[in-house]
DNA sequence: CACATATATGTCCAATGTGACATACAATGA
DNA sequence: TCATTGTATGTCACATTGGACATATATGTG
């Protein structure tokens, strides 16, 4: 985990409360992690690349432009459910969204 | 989407009323059930294959059994985040999950 | 048969997530 | 300057999801 993403994802909200406890996040909870990150980024890049405002997409998924900063921001309040919603909304297809779940999952056994 | 499919989720608790209704669900929905189906099967698949229990794979997830039997059965009541916490806690691997979407890709084309 | 193990399904209520709203801030342009 | 537009952030009442429990079914074993 790099300094980068440990300072965003504390500033979303994901501070376990010590900095060492955010050391003692398992293997599993760091992925777990990583996918909602790598899920979030692509529905900002989609959504900035379809000219869509924050707005505009609340109203594809029936929600506020509250609700998609958050999305965006990584926020500990928001679900995966949210997040996958959102970047389907934007024209994410099933390829992709498939792709960022299977290649954040654990090396082989 | 297949008369096999639409019964399973029907059992699972997403009819969304009507026949119609049913027919109706946008392609953005339709491509959020798929993803949770490949990844319920790929949680069953890959429990069974690790030689796990459901009770088993509840304590790890710190949940109960009669959890695991519903995200196994696509329950609606189940959200994304469990269903993926589930399939870092069997060890799912790239390949594992790549396997099971592919499954699904054919099964829907 | 009784007993054990594994799974499925329904219910409860506590915990978590949600849309909506208010409001702040930045950038743009008239 | 004052609007307008887009985004960020905090709060809250309501909705959804959660673990736990009871219980049913199924399969296997002595």
């Amino acid at each position: 985990m790099t300094p980068e993403k440990l300072k965003r994802l504390r500033a979303a909200g994901w501070h376990a409360g010590t900095p060492k406890e955010f050391l003692k996040m398992t293997d599993e909870e760091a992925a777990f992690v990583e996918i909602r990150l790598a899920l979030t980024d692509a529905v900002r890049q989609t959504r900035i690349k379809r000219k869509l405002s924050q707005t505009a997409l609340a109203q594809r998924i029936k929600s506020s432009q509250s609700r998609v900063a958050k999305i965006e921001a990584g926020d500990a309040s928001v679900s995966l459910d949210l997040i996958v919603r959102a970047l389907f909304a934007v024209g994410a297809t099933k390829q992709e969204v498939q792709k960022t779940f299977a290649s954040k999952m654990l090396a082989a056994a």
